[in-house]
DNA sequence: TTTTTTCTTGATTGACGAGTCAATAAAGAA
DNA sequence: TTCTTTATTGACTCGTCAATCAAGAAAAAA
């Protein structure tokens, strides 16, 4: 059975497996066992490949990163003024696929795993900033020195909803936040300090 | 030793000690053991007294709404007009006792655990409504029609800015969060749909 | 004083789970 | 073919923790 070249493999079905489980139980508080079950192999398995719970988490917390800023720099591709680019970054938070119920129910579990882990914390913080600066670079050519606070708003505001949307059980739920966070943007730019 | 009336001493006690638990892991993942050494009685006391983990849990989250209602409610108090009661709305969610560190991590994994325990969902929900009908409330007779959504977006500011409190190591943190929310709501008293 | 109620804990139970390991099996290399 | 590397698991170890219980001590009631 040992095909070669597994490994790969292995791991991003043990990645897909978490976020799923940890989408389906709404906690960390989830076994390898579980994980690996779901994940179709032992948990003997699970840790020869990636040694620990921790690392599993961590790479579950990665991928869910990546995902998204793929997401992000694909929407950027069809934008070429400020203001465009700025609703293509408010709009790929809330696509179809970063916004599915199992993916913002482990954003919320990473940011509890970055208040105990330092590792968790550092790539938390990484997507904050490049949020952060992707906002403030866009929005500077269009309200310059407003352009600090407002993004720290936009920031919190797309935050705070992805922690609402787990509360809701709608299923279109992505479509509101859109509406909200551009709606944000607009009074940004239309405002004065 | 046996004093009488220990009763609502020990829950108050380990309440108190559940929050500072929590926020000096960040985490729901303690023991009973630990949360009753805090609050200076054996884990044995806790199981009388509450029955369970869970039970301990809500406790804590009852304990972190009411306190948080009742500064709301004196709050506004002092404001007789919708445009000052809405700034004290604002203003409640940040002052130092709410802001506090375990505080903030407390209410983070209550949002957690409200995505598995009904009760707890419940109790989120309460809250989220009463923010809600509050703001709408007193936004109405400023902006009538815009009100619901500019509450929404109020009320999801504030929620995200607690979850970025949590990253953010600095600790007057509250001074700039409020100062954003007001400005969300002078933008929102403002501007046109 | 005896009895009952309230308070308290140390010790124990029972379950569960992370991580390890020895063993098996297949594929490729020598 | 023999050896090595990769893949895979069941069984086991070791620790931890929620929950229970029996028992003791002090106040209050009888």
């Amino acid at each position: 059975m040992p095909k070669l070249g597994m490994e790969p493999i292995r791991r991003a079905a043990l990645v897909k497996a978490t976020i799923d489980e940890i989408g389906a139980s709404g906690t960390l508080d989830i076994t390898v066992s579980k994980i690996a079950k779901r994940a179709g192999m032992s948990s003997a398995l699970a840790h020869h490949y990636f040694g620990g719970k921790d690392q599993i988490f961590l790479a579950a917390m990665r991928h869910t990163l990546t995902v998204y800023g793929a997401e992000v720099r694909g929407a950027l591709i069809m934008a070429d003024n400020p203001e465009s680019r700025l609703e293509a970054i408010i709009r790929a938070g809330f696509t179809i696929s970063n916004f599915r119920r199992e993916v913002v129910a482990a954003w919320l579990n990473f940011y509890v795993l970055a208040q105990s882990s330092p590792q968790a914390r550092r790539l938390l913080t990484v997507y904050q900033s490049r949020l952060r600066s992707n906002l403030i670079y866009n929005l500077r050519p269009l309200i310059a020195d407003r352009a600090a606070g407002a993004a720290e708003r936009i920031a919190g505001l797309i935050d705070g909803l992805y922690l609402r949307r787990g509360l809701d059980q709608s299923d279109d739920a992505g479509h509101d936040a859109t509406k909200h966070v551009l709606a944000l943007l607009r009074a940004e730019l239309r405002g004065q300090s």
